[in-house]
DNA sequence: TTACAAATGCAACAATGTTGCAGCCGCCAC
DNA sequence: GTGGCGGCTGCAACATTGTTGCATTTGTAA
């Protein structure tokens, strides 16, 4: 554990670019994350480090671009984002899940997506498969509440 | 033309609204589309009879609630909206398509989703799958430039 | 240690959607 | 046909989320 932390620096500047507190913490918030954060879930978590809103959009850009982490949006129109698997390049069938309750979003490894046929003439780079219900957590909840 | 007109607000006032202008436009726009608008396509379209921004909303809003529409987030985090197809109770299942070119949405009627396994205590509600890549148009311009 | 370009912080802006409220008008009853 | 009620609309202001410009700071390699 402690290797892949410390290769954190290694691998950014392997992409050529700088190996900056703030890419450090939000790789480091995102690989502990069980679930697609949001820029305000990240935002939060890292209150206490003094990150400019700003950057932080700019090192998710970033680490889109480069590969590093997944962006999805969300059925409340915010965009989401998780690690992408360094050793998953089919990385592009990607299910989550939506919790209607608390809204989190869930990454679903193990379903498989496979991109369905298309209409003549229209060519599919990447599936999205969304599932909204609800989590364990709320599931549960909900059968005391009501 | 008339007869769709009469019947349009049948249907609105079968629900127990009211048969408004703003309502009967939107419902024949969206029922002339071939593909999910957003509420920018929207205000568009209507720009010449001078239909708020806000009342549009509301009518969209009006038609998710009541049915007769769906709305669904597209990956540049605005809603758009298509007709729901009134004799479809498992419309759940709905399969899209983004054109990463013109950025038009398209609905797959023809192209089924089934939900799949869920980890346990997860509930599943409904079922969104979104595929992303070039529409037959768009594929056909890109051929020509590259 | 130094210099340079990349990265940051700040402020202002843009896009999209929501809320409150006064007044209008579709619809039903007569 | 017409009167009145309440749902609907228009307007203005606001909220949320993300983007851009620019001066300053800082990571990195020489």
């Amino acid at each position: 554990m402690r290797s892949i932390m410390t290769s954190h620096a290694e691998r950014i500047r392997a992409l050529g670019a700088r190996a900056t507190p703030a890419r450090l913490a939000v790789l480091r918030l995102l690989e502990t994350a069980e679930r697609a954060l949001s820029h305000h879930d990240i935002e939060a978590a890292l209150a206490g480090t003094g990150f400019d809103r700003v950057t932080l959009y700019r090192v998710l850009d970033w680490m889109v671009e480069n590969g590093l982490a997944h962006r999805l949006t969300d059925a409340q129109r915010v965009f989401r984002f998780s690690l992408a698997a360094s050793n998953a390049p089919a990385h592009n069938s990607h299910a989550h899940f939506r919790c209607e309750a608390c809204g989190k979003v869930f990454c679903l490894d193990q379903v498989l997506v496979q991109a369905p046929a298309l209409p003549q003439g229209f060519s599919g780079k990447s599936v999205e498969l969304c599932i909204t219900g609800q989590c364990a957590r709320c599931e549960g909840q909900d059968a005391q509440q009501s």
